[in-house]
DNA sequence: TTCTTCATGTAATTAGTTACATGATTGA
DNA sequence: TCAATCATGTAACTAATTACATGAAGAA
């Protein structure tokens, strides 16, 4: 029974979590802020809410227990959890989607004023620092064997690395976009593009897939 | 009238696009898909639907027009629109948000055979060449003059080169993981993490930020 | 004892997606 | 003249967010 009936790619975050241990909600909600949610964001009241999903199709157990008077809920995976889980690792997934709003301003910075555009690129370089610094965290905690979870971290190092990369590449490309922006005219329609710059990043574009 | 009713940053996407000329709803879908969509996705139907609210807002004004017996709209931006964009362009904006099932997948990967990640790996490789191909022509196109809005080339430039350092990201980390994986045993618990490739990590995450 | 933060949810709303439908145009 | 594809939407549905509410535990 309770066969098909799709999935999402959040119930499969939180599935996946179940596979690695049992978590009360709160643990679940905590784990998306410091870690899952790096890949999978998504808002806490979600976090609450899917595991009822899986129970309702057999494909976790929850636990009610009592803290004081207040009911708290551990919830579990179940054999059937495991082998939908399992299913879903040997399926295609979806390639990374990229969503920012700060890209979109500078994409259309030529309504703004050069400045705007600035403080825009600043905001994203010291966003992409104080991820970066978590990050280093983390990776020095595995490093020195103090992480959580030490059986999981060959995974671990592979998703690390890509954040590793990825934060930083935010905070290159954020640092180079301003540099630009600070030659910039007042009236943007006035800029002249240096052409080795589209040089520069046709090259950049321009490895082969061996 | 009409002051603040919120909009949403989907909203500011469209009339950014109306900000650069009048477009046909099918124009705005098109250049979602080709262009804006690839740091702002949203699907198709949305686009058909966020300008009737620009217009009730007064920001945007709809023309009907006559394709045959056909009717069909286009939209412009009207000068209280171009105030709003203007003052989203100088708030502050959300910074990148990453979601990724195949990250998800590795992140889990002690669930599923290694050439299950393996395959998602160069899933993830092909999906990136493939970007990037698209990005490198528009690149070239641009590079050699013959871009559409060539008076927008600066702010393009900026947008392009991160998609481009971004998609060789996505490529190489892809390449390097696949390698990595490729060493795993069939059982993931039994793996010995190296400890250079942490220390690598750690190395690579320790910029300092000036 | 009171304040704050941790912990645990529910309800209301909305942004967004998938699916459907159909006229126009073009090329075989 | 038929099929395929381009063009133009609407309707139904759902995933996800924001806002609200409150008990427990520890600090001051």
């Amino acid at each position: 029974m309770s066969s098909d009936p799709a999935l999402t790619t959040t119930s499969y975050a939180i599935l996946g979590l179940l596979s690695v241990r049992a978590w009360s909600t709160y643990e679940l909600a905590q784990q998306m802020d410091r870690s899952l949610g790096r890949i999978w964001p998504r808002a806490r009241s979600k976090i609450y809410e899917e595991p009822k999903k899986l129970v309702r199709l057999g494909l976790a157990r929850a636990e009610r227990q009592l803290v004081g008077r207040r009911p708290r809920t551990v919830y579990a995976i179940t054999e059937e959890g495991r082998e939908r889980l399992v299913a879903w690792l040997h399926e295609p997934g979806e390639g990374p989607v990229l969503e920012c709003e700060q890209l979109l301003q500078v994409f259309f910075a030529e309504s703004a004023s050069p400045a705007a555009t600035l403080a825009t690129l600043r905001a994203a370089r010291a966003w992409a620092v104080e991820r970066n610094q978590g990050n280093l965290a983390a990776a020095r905690d595995y490093q020195s064997g103090a992480g959580p979870f030490p059986e999981r971290a060959a995974q671990l190092l592979l998703v690390g690395r890509f954040l590793t990369d990825y934060y930083r590449l935010v905070a290159e490309w954020a640092g180079w976009a301003a540099d630009v922006v600070a030659q910039w005219p007042e009236e943007l329609r006035d800029a002249t593009v240096d052409a080795e710059q589209f040089a520069e990043t046709v090259r950049r574009a321009d490895w082969n897939p061996d």
